[in-house]
DNA sequence: GACACGTGGCG
DNA sequence: TCGCCAAGTGT
């Protein structure tokens, strides 16, 4: 059927992680950096990174006025480290054009560097108590199974996604109810390993009713890694994190043994701004030397 | 819509 | 061990 938002609710308050940009204080810059660094990484591996930004960078015009490199450093090894250059471009228009100020406007955050549908509505929710609907991977199959009886979701397909959950929302808190959505999807109802014995919504839930049906979509990609390119530039850019000063190419050949694959990934890299090559014709974090 | 884009932990 | 998974975005 639906979600029970009085169940749900109860359940947030009772169990949600008390996570640093959740607390009151936390400033929409902090939900900013919070949620492009959660993209795709877990919590765990987010929060230590996130309190050294925010100490370090604690408004956009910090940041903004920090280099690449700098911030690539910082960034560590969370993954995607385009993500920790976006999020500085995004810094620095939201310093010389907003005033300092995150926007709070879904479609002015959209038009942002890194920030996309997701991350627009979740700065426009958590940061700023809108009203909107919050789409991610935990909605989708919270939503799936709980009102659509599936035994997850099927491939992405925004607008109904987004509808899907506009349907859902509470006139009334209804930015905790997506933070509680997401909290579900994190936790209960999981990818696998539901703890549906957990569930503050079983007794509504239309994929138990159904019998818990396995999921009969079409079958979702998994990405490779070893041997990616992917794979190749973590490598080239690890060397160059862990050094202060820059490099000449050997130290970035031996990390990798097919010289052409290596070469397309340095390319890239270069290509990027990820990397940069000093006049000497060393390598280096960009904006360092 | 498919694919590229990092990294590490867990069952 | 290794496949699967983790709060997506840009092209």
């Amino acid at each position: 059927m639906s979600v029970d938002t009085e169940l749900l609710l109860d359940w947030w308050d009772r169990t949600a992680r008390d996570l640093p940009w959740r607390r009151p204080d936390c400033t929409a810059w902090g939900v900013l950096v919070s949620e492009i660094m959660l993209q795709q990484t877990p919590v765990a591996r987010v929060e230590p990174i996130w309190h050294e930004w925010l100490a370090r960078w604690p408004v956009p015009s910090a940041m903004a006025a920090a280099s690449h490199g700098d911030v690539l450093r910082a960034w560590g090894k969370l993954g995607y480290p385009r993500r920790a250059l976006r999020l500085h471009e995004a810094a620095t228009a939201i310093a010389r054009d907003h005033g300092d100020v995150v926007p709070s406007d879904i479609e002015t955050l959209e038009g942002l560097p890194g920030i996309g549908s997701y991350t627009a509505r979740a700065v426009a929710a958590f940061a700023y108590g809108q009203r909107c609907a919050v789409v991610d991977t935990n909605v989708r199959r919270v939503v799936a199974r709980a009102v659509h009886g599936a035994g997850d979701a099927g491939p992405p397909s925004t607008k109904r996604d987004l509808r899907d959950v506009e349907a859902l929302l509470p006139q009334d808190d209804a930015a905790t109810f997506s933070a509680a959505l997401m909290e579900l999807g994190a936790l209960v109802c999981t990818a696998k390993s539901q703890r549906c014995a957990d569930c503050p919504i079983y007794e509504a839930c239309a994929w138990q009713r159904n019998g818990r049906p396995a999921y009969d979509g079409p079958a979702k990609k998994v990405q490779g890694f070893a041997g990616t390119d992917r794979q190749v530039r973590g490598l080239l850019l690890d060397v160059l994190r862990g050094t202060s000063e820059p490099v000449a190419k050997a130290h970035l050949d031996v990390v990798w043994s097919n010289h052409t694959q290596r070469e397309k990934c340095l390319d890239s890299l270069l290509q990027d701004g990820l990397v940069e090559q000093t006049a000497s014709g060393l390598f280096a974090l960009p904006g360092e030397h």
